[in-house]
DNA sequence: TCAATCCGTATC
DNA sequence: ATACGGATTGAC
């Protein structure tokens, strides 16, 4: 039943009219009358007899004959609603896309696929149809041999076992390539696979290094962007078993595939992959919630790790695919920390004035060779900068002359470039004290850069435009996290400078989502022993600096896990957040029978009168507690209270 | 004693 | 949500 309340979230029974006995088939799309109202529901089953104890009514109309909704996704969205304190309503409708009639009536006949607009297979450009994949395993190994597990798990794809590794990839790793291997090797066990990215440009990606392993037709690429009329098709493709492999952005996580034997997703730790609608479920638990439904073969990869994938190994879930030091050493890029020198620290300005340059000589140095130079920045409007209040001048670091910016409100403006933060500011024009806010992006950072290398063309990538590539010439790549082009060739230096905004988040991932960042820039340049340098204005004593300089994701990782395991932070224990005003947040825990060992933190304002409690609980009781808030919420919508309380399980943001 | 109203509960 | 039943309250 198509209804949001989580007390009528269960299923209810109906007779089937004669005219739709044939049709009215498990995961076909109903209206029935419910309480007077006529609404949209789903056929979940088909039984003789009902245990109702009062009288049935008759399903108002069959929607559409086409089963959508796959028994094996019913069982899934049940649990995904279960472990988000969600109803299976809401998350059916993340799972099945919104009908589209003319494109269901392109009917199961032909190559449907094939026709035009669709975006099957065919990423763009011209295909090597077919043949490639003929290949062979020699050659879907071979990207794999850097890392010493790494054969083996494809060759138990191949033999139709279901191995679960966390992978951490290489700098430089042509990342797509490795995941369409796997997906190839599960496909020649006849099986199939979901794989699950963070956005666009890494789809396309994906998309064309499927198409060169698989060839055309094999599978298709499921995202929102496709509109509904495309994205309609793609899923069809999937549910009429006509295509085995379905990629794409998070909303292919619930994709439909008959005989799944591998869940892939790449770069988990970016937060795209959290689904902003409740119940707010995270595409990796997703589809490790498939894997362990339908044992399947698991490949959770990444240059960074997240706690949570640390978390798989350390319980023994997955085994990790890490490549050995010699070759982590050859392909690495040479980082450079510039940062608190405990010699220079004493003596602030003699180190701030020496910062930058290193950062413009590595740049100089890249561009000399005529190799391009990555700029990593902050998102546009995500850090703003400072002027005088005043006359307008940018405000400058007193020490180093990088642009001053804003971490968030109210807190002391510091230096982009080193850090450094400006207590005391004077404006060298005018003398004004007062600053006010203004938002540079990229393009502002484009311009700056700039002029400092006259002659160096400027490009810059973001929100606007992403570019997917550059060629391999002296250029200045100014880019925003996760639009980041490729270089053909490597870029020779990568400039990491937002360092302190990043760093000084307050958030609880601030750091490991800081070495993501990272990494995902210091893997585009060429390796250290071909000149690539990647110069990271922090601290080299800090843990995510030393790990960006060893390309060891795992140690930071598990060091991560240990210190929110003694902190009491996620994944180490379950959260769950309820949002709303006060009174209603009360209302809904005094209601809530919290199981033992549930903690309450807070509460915490949450903006616009409202306000946050935070609840944790060791991971063995995160299933009680997700059903007792979900029981809570049940209880208020039964007696309509009238203001709403968000309930979030794994809040995307805490502290 | 009846009718209007409130509250809680079920909705196949 | 919305409709219904039982309890409650108020007026004759």
């Amino acid at each position: 039943m198509d209804v949001p309340l989580a007390h009528l979230d269960r299923p209810f029974d109906y007779l089937v009219p004669t005219e739709y006995d044939e049709t009215a088939r498990p995961g076909t799309r109903v209206k029935v009358r419910f309480s007077g109202q006529l609404v949209d529901g789903w056929v979940l089953e088909r039984v003789a007899e009902s245990a109702h104890g009062g009288r049935l009514a008759y399903l108002q109309r069959l929607v559409s004959p086409e089963p959508v909704l796959a028994p094996e996704i019913v069982r899934l969205a049940r649990a995904v609603a279960d472990r988000y304190a969600g109803g299976l309503a809401d998350v059916l409708r993340l799972a099945v896309p919104p009908r589209h009639a003319k494109v269901e009536k392109e009917g199961d006949a032909g190559d449907a696929l094939g026709t035009g607009d669709g975006r099957p297979t065919a990423a763009g450009g011209p295909d090597t149809a077919g043949g490639t994949a003929a290949g062979g395993p020699d050659t879907a190994d071979d990207g794999w041999r850097p890392y010493p597990t790494g054969p083996a798990f494809l060759q138990a794809l191949r033999d139709g076992r279901s191995p679960r590794a966390v992978w951490s990839a290489l700098a430089g790793e042509d990342w797509a390539a490795r995941i369409a291997a796997a997906i190839g090797a599960t496909a020649r066990s006849g099986r199939g696979a979901v794989a699950v990215v963070a956005d666009a440009r890494d789809l396309d990606r994906l998309d064309a290094a499927v198409t060169a392993e698989l060839g055309a037709g094999r599978h298709v690429a499921l995202s929102a962007a496709l509109g509904p009329a495309k994205r309609y098709r793609a899923f069809l493709a999937a549910r009429r078993g006509r295509v085995p492999v379905v990629i794409g952005t998070r909303a292919a996580m619930f994709a439909p595939v008959s005989r799944l034997g591998l869940v892939a997703i790449w770069d988990d730790g970016d937060d795209l992959h959290g689904e902003p609608r409740a119940p707010y479920p995270h595409a990796r638990e997703v589809l490790l919630t498939r894997a362990q439904q339908a044992d399947t073969a698991v490949l959770v990869g990444g240059y960074a790790r997240t706690g949570e994938a640390q978390l798989l190994v350390e319980t023994g879930w997955a085994r990790e695919i890490v490549a050995d030091r010699v070759t982590i050493r050859a392909r690495t890029p040479r980082v450079v920390p510039i940062g608190d020198d405990p010699q220079l620290a004493r003596d602030p300005a003699a180190e701030s004035a020496r910062l930058p340059s290193i950062a413009w000589e590595a740049a100089r140095a890249a561009l000399g060779v005529d190799a391009p130079v990555l700029v990593q920045v902050p998102r546009r409007g995500y850090l703003p900068s400072v002027s005088c209040a005043t006359c307008r001048t940018p405000a400058r670091c007193a020490t180093c002359q990088g642009p001053l910016a804003l971490g968030s409100a109210r807190a002391v403006p510091a230096c982009r470039w080193c850090g450094r933060p400006a207590a005391a500011y004077a404006c060298p024009v005018c003398g004004g004290r007062r600053l006010r806010a203004a938002v540079t992006g990229a393009r502002r950072t484009a311009e700056e850069l700039g002029r400092a290398f006259p002659g160096a063309p400027v490009r810059t990538s973001g929100r606007d435009e992403v570019l997917s590539a550059v060629p391999a010439q002296a250029a200045l790549v100014v880019a925003t996290p996760g639009a980041e082009p490729v270089a053909d060739g490597g870029y020779g230096a990568v400039l990491l400078l937002d360092t302190w905004a990043l760093l000084t988040r307050a958030d609880l991932r601030a750091s490991e989502e800081a070495l993501r960042r990272w990494m995902a820039a210091a893997a585009l340049a060429r390796p250290g022993e071909t000149g690539g340098r990647v110069v990271v204005v922090a601290d080299g004593g800090l843990a995510a600096v030393q790990a960006l300089l060893r390309w060891d994701a795992a140690w930071f990782a598990a060091r991560e896990l240990a210190e929110r395991r003694a902190l009491g932070f996620p994944p180490a224990v379950r959260m769950a957040s309820v949002t709303g005003v006060p009174a209603a947040v009360a209302d809904l825990l005094t209601e809530a029978r919290l199981p033992a060992g549930v903690e309450q933190l807070g509460p915490v304002p949450a903006g616009e009168g409202q306000e946050r409690m935070l609840l944790r609980t060791a991971r063995s009781g995160a299933v009680e507690l997700a059903r007792a808030l979900h029981a809570a919420a049940g209880v208020r919508s039964a007696r309509k209270a009238n203001q709403p309380v968000r309930i979030q399980v794994d809040p995307h943001e805490l502290f």
